[in-house]
DNA sequence: GGAATTTTATACCGAGCAGTATAAAAACTT
DNA sequence: AAGTTTTTATACTGCTCGGTATAAAATTCC
């Protein structure tokens, strides 16, 4: 009962996690936010909390509609493939046509002030987290015999971490798809076949 | 003639850089500015400009200052050690002990509001040119025989800078410097020795 | 058709933002 | 010592920030 609501919560959330990836958590304001979302400041404040945890929200949705090639990639029997398709998932995602370019984990907030410290620490934990499932998963192949001889799977994590965060950056600044394919490809020269 | 001056223009500047280094441009206020750099807002906006004037005067003092090892690697004799020297001298640039981690030119507005439009595109510019002079110095190694065969220099070039531009985003994450340096040697074993 | 409930719309809050006007303070010039 | 010049200090401007109080509008229940 009552006055029904007048926007689709989903589609808002998206809005919401669309400007928040390419303009920054504090450089979003409340009035980006309710003009894009089309709805008024006690509506968000009503259906999403504050802006931190508007941004939070923003972001698990990020994790569960952007991330998915993650978690797939995770899945693929050999290392190397693992690592092709995390690092082109990325590029792909980075350079999207319908979001906005880089991702919205080192968008949102690489330098800030303090305001924003715990948005920063928010971010800094959860490419923690990506990193470490991808050492995970290389300590597997360790196991299987399936990484390259004397290669350290955290290492090797924190090397292919480093190039997608690398194209993150490179994508915000205006890269296309093709540019990062190419340093994909060569990112994975190291690599025997 | 005057009253004389109670600040040091260098110092202040100096420390104007650092801040914006930490916190990026937009997470910089005119009160940190002022409190950090010792000075008035008036006696600011006399000697720097306005906020806008005092980010490029800092970023250009970044240049001057923290950038010398860019300029020194491109004279190696050998590519493979200009690789190397950029991308060791980026991460020690950005897990400096006396110094904001990271990179200025990246920290400073990777994504942003409008308001900060003009500074990010300056950014990216700065960015584009050192990436530039990178692949000009590829070129002549190719023209020399240096290069791995069928190695693009301006692949290449934008390659070594997708690295540094993960290992900025890393240390702005809190990575270490030896952490680094193993993604590094990661990176440099496409490169045959 | 009220009454209760939920979501709107409008207007506002204090605080902090970048930037500035005004004048006092401290030097040099003559 | 008086006038000139430069740099300070204080206080202020208009504006935007994130967040909220209040009440009108639109629905369902009884």
């Amino acid at each position: 009962m009552g006055r029904p609501r007048e926007f689709d919560v989903d589609e808002a959330l998206q809005t919401a996690m669309e400007l928040f990836w390419r303009k920054g958590y504090e450089g979003t304001s409340l009035s980006d936010l309710t003009e894009g979302m089309g709805i008024t400041r006690p509506s968000l404040y009503g259906f999403f909390g504050n802006k931190e945890e508007l941004f939070l929200k923003a972001l698990d949705r990020y994790d569960q509609k952007q991330m998915v090639f993650f978690r797939e990639a995770l899945e693929e029997p050999k290392a190397r493939v693992v690592a092709e398709r995390v690092l082109k998932g990325y590029a792909d995602l980075q350079t999207a046509e319908c979001s906005p370019n880089g991702c919205l984990g080192i968008n949102g907030a690489l330098a800030c002030s303090e305001a924003a410290a715990e948005i920063q620490k928010c971010l800094i934990e959860g490419r923690r987290r990506v990193e470490h499932a991808l050492a995970e998963r290389f300590e597997r192949a360790n196991e299987e015999g399936d990484l390259p001889i004397g290669c350290s799977p955290t290492d090797l994590a924190r090397y292919i971490m480093t190039v997608t965060q690398g194209t993150a950056v490179q994508a915000a600044s205006g890269a296309n798809r093709a540019a990062l394919y190419k340093v994909i490809d060569m990112a994975l020269q190291c690599w025997p076949k």
